[in-house]
DNA sequence: GATGAATGAGAGTTCATTCAT
DNA sequence: AATGAATGAACTCTCATTCAT
C-alpha cells in the first residue's frame, strides 16, 4: 500500500536537506555550516537529516557529485548537437560558463568551497577535475586525429585549459567580474583555441548556444 | 645592552614557529591542525606559540604571505636579468614552477588548503591571486605597447594563464605529476605563448635558466 | 500529540540543573566552578547544560532571579496577612530571616557569591538589592504618612536597614553565629524600630518564637 | 654601602606597584585584572611585580590590609580627640564616610570586589569587617557601662551598624549616590543613634570634623 | 519518519607563574 | 632588580552524532 507515495515523499524531503544544504554550504562554507543550519533551511530537524544523509560530508559530497553530473549531462547534450571538434569544443565552452552562471551557489562550493573543505575532498575534488580534464583531453586528442591541430601535450593542455576555466569563474564568484560570466566567453574562446594552434574563425553566436563548423 | 640578541633570539623562535606551521598545516590541513601540533613541531608549547602569534589564523596568513613574497622577490630578479617581454615572460614561468617546485609543503597551503581554509582566507588568497595576475597583465601590456602581441584583453588572459599555472602546479601537488614540475615548462610556455598570438621561436633552454628575445 | 510531557522532561532538567548549580555554586563560588561539575551534579553531561542555558552566567543569573523572587513573594504573602506599617515591617523582617536560615545555600550565593562575581553581576545584585531596598521604604513612607513614626530620609533609612539585615545574615553564612538566624531577630527588630523613632510596644510573636519589649 | 637608598628605591618600587594595583582592581575587578594590567600601570614588567610580591592575591590582600590599616589608625586619632562614647562615635562615623570617598578605588576594593573575589577573600574580609565591627562594639559596651545607652545585644548592633554602613557606602560607589558620601552622614547618625536608644542631641559639626560631648 | 534533548570529545585561547639572561 | 619569553594546566564553549520517544 501506498509505498510509492511515501518513497516520492521521502525523495523529496532528500532533495529539500540537498538544496538547503547548497544554499547554506554557499553561504558560509563547509565548516562553519552547522547540522541545525541546513535542517533549519530545510524546514525540518536535526534528526531528520540524519535520517536522510549519514553525515555532514555525505551532503557536501553529494551535492558535489550533483553539480559534476548536472555539467556532465550538459556538456554531452551540447556536444553531441554541434559538429567537429572545434564546435564542440566551443559548445562546451559555452554551455559550461552557462551552467556555472545559472547555479552560483552550487558553483561556489565546487570552485571554492570543495578544495579545502578538507583532506578528505580533496581526492573526490580531483575525481571531478579529472573527469572534465579528460572530457578536455579526449575533444584535443580527438581534433589532433582529425588534423585540426597539430600534436601537442593534450594532458597538460586539457588540465591548463581547466585551470583556466576554473580561475576565470572563481574570480567572476568572489569579486562579481565579469558582471556576466557568459561575457568573458569570446575572449576565452580565442585564448583557448589559439593556445593550441588553432586559427580564428568566424565565431558562432554565443547568443543562440548554436555553432557550426570550424571552417 | 644586549638588547639586540634578545630580539635576535625572539625572531628566531618566531621563525621556528612558522616553519612548524608550513610543515603540519601542509601535512594535515588548517582546520586539522592543532595549535599543539604546531607548538610540538617547533619544540615549544602552545603558550609559547600564542606569545608569538595572536591565533592560529595569524599563523596561516603570516605563511601565506610569506609565500606571496618569496615568490614576488624571485619572479622580480628573473624578470630583471631578461631583456623584452617575451623572456622576462618565459623566465617568470621558469621561475614560478621552479619556486613552487622547491618549495612543495608551502605551496601546498597556496594552492590547496588556502582556500576552503575558511571565509576569512578567501579574501587573503585573492588578494594574493590579483598580486600575481596583476604582474603578469603588466608584462602582457607591455608586450602589447611593444607590438610583440596583438591587443587582447590582458585582464582575462592574465586570469586565465594564472588559472593554467594553478592547475598544473595543483594536479603535480595531488597526482605526483609531472613527476618534477619543471618538466611541464615546455609544454605550458607554447601553450601560453600562442594563446596570446605569440609564434613559436627557438626555446631558452629551461636548465641554463637564460631566455631570449625573438627579435 | 505528547507535546506536554516532552516539555515537562525538559522543564524538570532544567530546573535539576539550576538545583545543580546553587548547590555547586555555593560549594566552590562561581568562578572556581566548572560547568562540568554543575553536569556531574545534575546527572547530565556539559553538552545537556549548554542545550538548556547559554553559558555559566545565565545559570547564575537565574538563580540570583529565582531566590529574589522566591523571597519578593514570602515577603508579599507575610505582609499581606500583617495589619498596619508595623505589623507589616516585623512580619517582613521576620520572613525574610526565615528565608534565608532556609535556603542557605541559595543565600550564600545572593549574599557572599554575588557581587564579586564579576563586574557583570554587580548590576544584577544591584537591582536586586534596589527591589527590596525599594520594598522597605515604600512601608517605611506609609508608617510616616500613617503618623506612626516621624519623617525621615526613607530612602537612606531603608538602605540601611538592608545593610543591616545584609550583615547580620552574611556574618551567619560565613562564622555559623547565631547558630539559628531567627534567633536575631528579638534583637534586630529592636534596633531597626528604634532606629526610625517607634517606641517599643509588645512583639506580635513570631508564631510565637516570641519574645518581647524590654520596656 | 648605599644599601639604604637601594632600600628606599624598592619600597618605592613596591608602592607604585601598590597603587597601580588599586586602579586596575578598582576598575576591573580581580579576576578580571591580569598581572600584565598592574605591570604596565606601574611602569614595570611582569617579573618586576613578582619580585616585589609572590602573586596576584597577595597584591589584593597588602591593599586590603592598607585599606584596613589607614581606616584604622584614622578612626583611632578622631576617636582619641573626641570625649565620651557619643563623639567618640560621632566622630568614627564621619572620619569612616571621609575615608572611603576620599579613597574611592580603594574602598571599591574593599566594599564590593573583596567578597566575591574568591573563596580565598572570605576570610581576610571578614578579619577586617570584624576588626571594625569589634571597634564598634567597644564603643557600645563602654557606653552602655557608662550609661549612656540601655543595655543592648552589642554584638548584634554593632554588626548592624557595620552592615548599614557598608550597604549606603556600596550604594554610593555603585551608584553615585548621595553625590558626597558625607551628606549621609547626618541622617545615618540619626539613625544610628536612635538605634541603640540614644536620644537626639545637637550634632556636631560635621564641616569640621570636630565632635562633642553627646550632651 | 521525525523530533529535539543529550552526549562528550575536543579545540582554541587565557594567564598566573617561572626563569634564563 | 628587572625583563619578557616560555610554560602548561585550565576553562569555556562547540557541534557532529546518537537515540529515546
Amino acid at each position: 500500500m501506498r509505498a510509492e507515495p511515501e518513497q516520492a515523499r521521502s525523495r523529496e524531503r532528500r532533495q529539500r536537506i540537498l538544496e538547503a544544504g547548497v544554499a547554506v554550504f554557499a553561504r558560509k562554507g563547509f565548516r562553519d555550516t552547522l547540522v541545525d543550519d541546513i535542517a533549519a533551511e530545510a524546514d525540518t530537524s536535526k534528526g531528520g537529516v540524519y535520517f536522510h544523509f549519514p553525515n555532514k560530508q555525505a551532503i557536501f559530497l553529494a551535492l558535489l557529485e550533483q553539480m559534476g553530473s548536472l555539467l556532465a549531462r550538459r556538456l554531452e547534450e551540447a556536444m553531441a548537437r554541434a559538429e567537429g571538434p572545434r564546435a564542440r569544443g566551443d559548445a562546451a565552452l559555452l554551455t559550461a560558463l552557462r551552467t556555472f552562471s545559472g547555479h552560483r551557489a552550487l558553483s561556489r562550493l565546487f570552485f571554492v568551497e570543495a578544495m579545502g573543505a578538507g583532506r578528505q575532498f580533496s581526492a573526490a575534488m580531483m575525481e571531478q577535475h579529472s573527469r572534465f580534464i579528460t572530457l578536455i583531453r579526449h575533444n584535443l586528442d580527438e581534433a589532433v586525429t582529425a588534423g585540426v591541430i597539430p600534436p601537442l601535450d593534450t594532458e597538460l593542455a586539457a588540465t591548463a585549459w581547466f585551470g583556466a576555466l576554473y580561475e576565470v569563474t572563481t574570480r567572476w564568484l568572489l569579486t562579481g567580474r565579469p558582471a556576466r560570466l557568459e561575457d568573458a566567453y569570446p575572449a576565452l574562446r580565442l585564448l583557448l583555441a589559439r593556445s593550441v594552434g588553432l586559427e580564428e574563425s568566424g565565431d558562432p553566436g554565443a547568443e543562440r548556444g548554436t555553432t557550426q563548423g570550424e571552417g
